[in-house]
DNA sequence: AATTGTGAATTCCTTCACAGCC
DNA sequence: GGCTGTGAAGGAATTCACAATT
């Protein structure tokens, strides 16, 4: 297999396009390889990473083939070096500026959540309607800002994503104005199925469709 | 999107199984019947609806022919009898009983968000470590409980689902707990791969890992 | 001996395209 | 005329299975 088009790691994927769900396990991949390396292990086989995930074996050398050859035959992947590589590929090797968009409920859990720091996410700017929020900071020291500053922030801050934890009614109004504001990556929290053309991704996560994605398995329990 | 849920290729309801990725859709065709519901509307075509998501007509109609028959040709869907149709599959229709594990930043945030109560989720437990916090309420007027009281209570108030919001490192530890009290699904929050095997079903949100889905897309932009 | 990387086979999902019905 | 429901076709993702490599 003299198939060495992609052995420069960094290198993009090529004449092929990546499947999403291949994008999806990517992350996990590196979840586990971080607790296999703090377990002390130098050496991954897919195999192992299989028994750690919910994938099989075929299925994650195939998706790192998409990204290159990183395995030596019969040792398996270096742990450390792939992880680096996958985060190099999913671009959080660098840090990343988010903006906060609705400082409620949701808004101050999100900016409790310690992970986002840890996987190189900075949240350097909260926006929110309510006048009175505006100009204060956040427990956390975030200045809170009102949504007319939001493109000046935003380009001043150098922002690349937009996290909206708004109520239902304001987000689509929340949406195009980060859209105008020139950002590209969007996580939606509001329970309201919003849509964005490309060039802008942007992704719902809604709690209660999580939930929803249970209960029919609950209901059809005895079908299975 | 949704993350990732141990996938059981034999649930099924009448003849053949379901794909999961039409149960993912599911919900979302709900809640924009919802919609379009407000909206006054009373029948609604496999396009319009193709419009209002990110599916294609083909693909809708397709997913709806797993449950049976419901539209009328010429004329579409009766949105409000489609939209029951759908929570009844989804086992919506009847209120579910959920236990929070975690009643710290992100748990507090999941105890103020309505959207729960709005799909007939309802909180009615929840659970902490922190003896300080035990035997108090929550704002919502939710009892908090010590973790060895789990079993208990899971059986006293019929509780079938159970949301993990713990420290990561507390995370297999409840898992295991909720397993144990005899909860069938889980929604994990704890950004750690945690894994159950069926009839377990467990849902992973990472709010990290939603992140990296769209850092993947900026570090890429240019070639697509 | 162990394990990757990958063609080939297979399974799963989507889209096409149109007959059937309103 | 408009739209559903669905066989058939097409495409995508997964799994098999094994030659290649350490």
């Amino acid at each position: 297999m003299a198939q060495h088009v992609n052995s420069d790691p960094t290198a993009s994927p090529e004449s092929k396009r990546v499947p999403g769900v291949t994008v999806e396990r990517l992350s996990i991949y590196s979840r586990v390889l971080a607790v296999l390396e703090k377990e002390g292990r130098d050496t991954a086989s897919s195999s192992l990473l299989a028994e750690r995930t919910p994938f099989t074996a075929a299925q994650i050398r195939r998706d790192l083939t998409w990204f290159g050859q990183f395995g030596t035959r019969g040792k398996g992947y270096p742990i450390a070096e792939l992880r680096q590589k996958l985060n190099e590929i999913l671009g959080v090797n660098v840090p990343r500026r988010v903006a906060l968009i609705g400082v409620g409920n949701l808004g101050s859990a999100l900016l409790g959540y310690t992970g986002f720091g840890e996987h190189n996410f900075q949240i350097v700017a909260a926006f929110d309607a309510e006048p009175k929020k505006v100009g204060t900071k956040t427990p956390q020291g975030i200045p809170i800002y009102a949504m007319r500053d939001l493109l000046r922030v935003v380009n001043a801050a150098e922002i690349e994503i937009a996290i909206l934890a708004v109520p239902v009614e304001a987000a689509q109004k929340a949406l195009d104005a980060v859209i105008e504001a020139g950002i590209r990556a969007v996580l939606n929290f509001a329970p309201a199925p919003l849509n964005a053309a490309p060039p802008v991704r942007l992704r719902n996560v809604d709690l209660s469709i999580e939930l929803e994605g249970l209960t029919y398995y609950l209901a059809h329990e005895s079908e299975s």
